[in-house]
DNA sequence: ACTCATGTTATCAAATATGATACCCTTCTG
DNA sequence: CAGAAGGGTATCATATTTGATAACATGAGT
């Protein structure tokens, strides 16, 4: 019996395409990035409200930060803000691209 | 015979001052991101010309990138976009800020 | 069903980064 | 000294992010 595709199969597919690897990878470091910080600000109990209200915004701004679906690229000086907020400091390191 | 203060002492009597402090820390993650892009753009044995041109800009946008004196804070795609053409990947990691 | 808390999304004005150009400095090499 | 290569910095127009507001969605608890 043939399984019909997974979610899995569909994606492995696609990665072939040159094209979406690209994108693909483009977006993976800023997905974990964020996936860190969202994890972070629930470790800490605090909601997006009260993040807001410690870095001085307003809670939709919040999420659009901390959204994956977001189309803007956030400074860095906003990332950091956001770190600090929560006793956190930030750290970025370059490795060389995996080749696969 | 009581040595005149040299840089050093300086330094740490002025990180003394809490607001100094601040401001400081606020600073080394850029600075050290910094050194690291140069230092990885140098180990390929690229000038901030070629740089520009691999990215499609110009030169003096580099130096501004590179700058420890800039007061722009860059996004995080510009910065994704320097190292990837490096042939390098970014990675973002939050770490509890060191009390001292 | 209603309400409250939390989070999401769209939109617009205001703040800030980026691209391009021009000009300056230093070092090296002729 | 002259010229070239590599960098630095200021300025302005343009692109993008950020802040604020409003409307919507969902889940928990009553």
């Amino acid at each position: 019996m043939t399984k019909r595709p997974t979610l899995k199969d569909m994606r492995a597919k696609a990665l072939k395409d040159p094209a979406v690897k690209e994108a693909y990878d483009q977006l993976v470091p800023s997905f974990e990035m964020k996936r860190q910080m969202i994890a972070m600000r629930k470790a800490a109990g605090v909601t997006q409200e009260q993040m807001a209200e410690k870095l001085g915004t307003k809670r939709s701004n919040i999420s659009r930060l901390e959204s994956l679906n977001s189309d803007v690229s956030p400074r860095l000086s906003t990332i950091q803000d956001y770190a600090r907020a929560l006793g956190h400091s930030l750290r970025v390191t370059f490795e060389p691209a995996r080749t696969r």
